[in-house]
Parts: structure tokens; sequence; C-alpha cells
DNA sequence: CCAGTATCCTGCAGGC
DNA sequence: TGCCTGCAGGATACTG
């Protein structure tokens, strides 16, 4: 279940783990993902390829090679990355399996199948149609500067607008709310009622909560010695995401919860206005 | 263009 | 034990 400290994590082990390594064999099955995942036109173009670097955009991996193109994973809400042992289990919802030549295997494993695996041609990152129309990135250092104003035009709750990857690209449901805290933010507050000021600390407590999940990935990074290879999960503090009932940390108040666009969405009623 | 809802899919927790 | 409902960390097509 990840959201993009969780990717970033991911990109960080992979790219210590394989870059040199080669692909001899690409198996799997064809399936409906949120694209049409073809295992039959990914196996020439990566059979025999080898690792060079790991990108990430938003909450999308991009893996390129000694070749042309690249490979673009989006994970979803139930996507996992592992690198096992070949001789290692099978987990259900395996799609993908990639035999490295050392012996291990890349394996994509996506129950829901709302995660994405497709092949990039040269320059498909400016054309390809989920990645061109992404907005900017959170860690973006020009964030703090960029944001207020795209949001202050904006009428709907601020919560989805952090949600819609056009404005912003690799918020997740759990670090919006945790944002929202931070700030001080209703969750459901207009952005064009919201000053410029406030927008501002609000893009500042989005790149604090997710620099400091990011931190804490790299901390379980360094165990990474899990013997199943999962990927990407690793504990969290978290404020009001999931706590719902709970005394907020800072207030005591009760946390609350409601549906806000769609999704699911807890706030301190006394701290966030 | 904008805002809000419906939808893809499986797994799991909780109520009865 | 099983059956049912609702919900899940995402993204986007569609409607008004």
């Amino acid at each position: 279940m990840p959201e993009l400290p969780e990717v970033e994590t991911i990109r960080r082990v992979l790219e210590h783990e394989v870059p040199g390594v080669r692909i001899d064999r690409v198996s799997g099955r064809s399936i409906n993902m949120r694209r049409p995942l073809a295992i039959e036109k990914l196996a020439p173009l990566l059979t025999g390829a080898s690792f060079l670097t790991l990108r990430r955009r938003a909450k999308y991996l991009l893996f390129d090679f000694d070749r042309p193109g690249s490979l673009l994973v989006h994970l979803g809400m139930s996507g996992r990355i592992q690198l096992v042992d070949e001789m290692a289990p099978l987990a259900d919802h395996t799609h993908m399996i990639l035999t490295l030549s050392d012996g291990r295997q890349l394996r994509f494993v996506d129950p829901r199948r709302f995660g994405l695996i497709d092949w990039l041609a040269p320059g498909g990152e400016d054309t390809d149609a989920s990645l061109a129309r992404l907005g900017i990135e959170p860690l973006d250092p020009g964030l703090v500067s960029i944001l207020p104003p795209l949001l202050h035009e904006r009428r709907s709750p601020i919560k989805s607008l952090l949600l819609d990857q056009r404005v912003v690209a690799g918020i997740g449901n759990i670090y919006a709310a945790e944002a929202l805290w931070r700030a001080g933010i209703h969750p459901r507050r207009a952005a064009n009622r919201t000053s410029l000021a406030r927008l501002g600390r609000l893009a500042q407590s989005v790149q604090d909560v997710l620099k400091e999940a990011v931190d804490r990935g790299g901390t379980t990074l360094r165990d990474f010695s899990k013997p199943d290879g999962e990927m990407g999960f690793f504990a969290q503090q978290l404020a009001v995401y999931g706590r719902q009932g709970e005394e907020c940390g800072r207030c005591g108040s009760a946390i609350r919860s409601e549906v806000i666009g769609g999704r699911t969405t807890a706030w301190c009623p006394e701290c966030q206005r």
C-alpha cells in the first residue's frame, strides 16, 4: 500500500541491489491492470537487458537499462515488489517475474490490479498519458512558492486538491491528512478561502511529513534483510490518519473522520480550522 | 474548465 | 462455521 515515501524507499533499495544485474527471463501472464499488462510485448524488450538506474516520478518507478526505453511501474493500492531467490514460494497475484542473472527474481505482485506495468519508449516520460499531466513533485524545492497560488484559485476542499495528481503529484490519502493536521487546516476548507500564508505553511508541512517518512524508510532500509524480500513497508508515526476516536496528540480532542471527495479523512476538530 | 461521483479489483474485518 | 456488507494507502472516465 504504497505512498510516495514507500515508493522512494523501494527505489533506493533497488538502486542499491540491481544495477549491473541482467534480466535472463521474463515470465507472467497477460492480465488487465490499470493498463493491460502484455507480457509477450515486454519480454523481448526486457530479456537480456541489464539494469542501470532507477528513477521516481510521483508514485511511478522508472527502470532504466543498458538499452533505450524504460520500464514504468505503479503499485496502485495493493502492489508490492519482491526481490527474492528464484526458489522462494510464489505469492498469489504475482503478475510478472524477472529472473535475474544473479539467481534472484524481481516479482511484481498486485492483488487489486490498480497498478500498472508498461514499457516507455525513449522520450516516453514526456508523452505518456499518465506522466505528462502530473503536477509538481511534492519534494521539489520550489513547492512552497509554487503550490499556494495554484491552490488559491480553486474552490474544492483543500484535501481533494492535495490528492489531485494534476496539481501536485505523489501525495496520497495518509500524508494529505497528516500534512493538513500539521498545518492546522480543516480538510474540507475551500482552498480559495485559505490565506496564501496558510497555504504556504501547508506546502511546508507536506514536505516535512514526506521527508520524515522517507528518512524513516531509509532507516528501515539498513536492516533490509527480511527473508521474503518484501519492500516498502515501515512503521509509521501518524497523528490523525486511522486514529478517529483517539485523542489528538496536541490538544487531546477526539479525532474525527468523514468522507471528503470520496476518501475517508481524519482530522482534529480543535486544531484544524 | 471545474467539481463531484462512479468504477476498476481482491482481501479482510466485523456483524449476524 | 459461513454469508454479507463495507472499506482499503490510487487514478481517471464520466456527468452535470
